[in-house]
DNA sequence: TGCGTATGATTAGTAGAGCAAAGTATTAGG
DNA sequence: CCTAATACTTTGCTCTACTAATCATACGCA
């Protein structure tokens, strides 16, 4: 039997749609489960947040949602007092949102509780087939990563 | 810099922290806009019941979600007509599920606009990155399963 | 036979994260 | 200035998931 470069992506395809989703949610029950701060969706956005400030439209593009959604997911940052919103002295259109002490507090402990958490999944990985993880993972971001200027 | 084993599991932590939510969404996003069917996460589902009849319990687990979530999923497939419920005959505790013809017919045509979706996504990949992706995947899901008999 | 427990599935209630469409505020261009 | 574009927010909805509680059947054992 043949294998053709087509079904190599079919199954390829076939893998990522049952795979992706069982990481998925085991990944937030656990983090629901162990992390006592409510990690799920948010740790990403603190992560990107402390590289240094970022408007709305940046943080909504690099963690791949609409700007609703990250409207709302930053609305919760900051009731939380994790994430100072003001408004661009330049462009008083645009947001300023960056980390408070507090936010870098939290993260530092999210950090920590993940780890853990994975450590616990990923315990029995040798350090090659950490390699292989993430390097499937790092063409995948490739290709699932939304372009800035639409597709 | 000295790289440990525990820096690599780290970093493999982190970086699953973040493609899988991005990968996920954006596959949400690409079947909801092609797919007609509303695929969303019954697809996995259909391929499981493709390869026979399950009861409830074994598709949950399979699938990693609770009982009362496929409960619902199942409730949904059946209304749609593509999986008929019935009793198992020898315990009548048990449900035997299992795909109506329309359920076959559906399935094809999901899998070919998963296909056709992914195709877009992914064009762009060589074999080899194919069978890295591939091997990632294997082995988050050897890590991720849920195992049957409690972890 | 008949009671208590275990197992399989459902119901009820709740939460979170996502989207599209419509609305508000600010800037930029003519 | 008036219009158009840009940046964000609000509103209203969907989907998928969970836990806790309940119902129904089967099994073990006196």
């Amino acid at each position: 039997m043949l294998i053709t470069v087509t079904d190599k992506m079919d199954l390829t395809a076939q893998q990522i749609m049952e795979v992706v989703p069982i990481v998925m949610r085991t990944l937030a029950l656990e983090m629901r489960s162990v992390g006592h701060l409510a990690v799920p969706a948010h740790s990403h956005l603190l992560v990107i947040l402390a590289d240094g400030p970022h408007c709305l439209s940046e943080l909504a593009q690099k963690h791949a949602v609409s700007l609703p959604t990250m409207s709302n997911s930053i609305s919760t940052l900051v009731e939380r007092g994790w994430v100072k919103r003001s408004r661009s002295r330049h462009d008083r259109r645009k947001l300023q949102l960056e980390l408070t002490p507090a936010g870098r507090e939290v993260l530092k402990e999210m950090r920590r509780a993940i780890e853990e958490c994975m450590a616990r999944k990923l315990s029995s990985l040798s350090p090659a087939e950490c390699e292989h993880v993430l390097a499937g993972l790092e063409i995948l971001r490739g290709c699932f990563a939304r372009m800035p200027s639409g597709e």
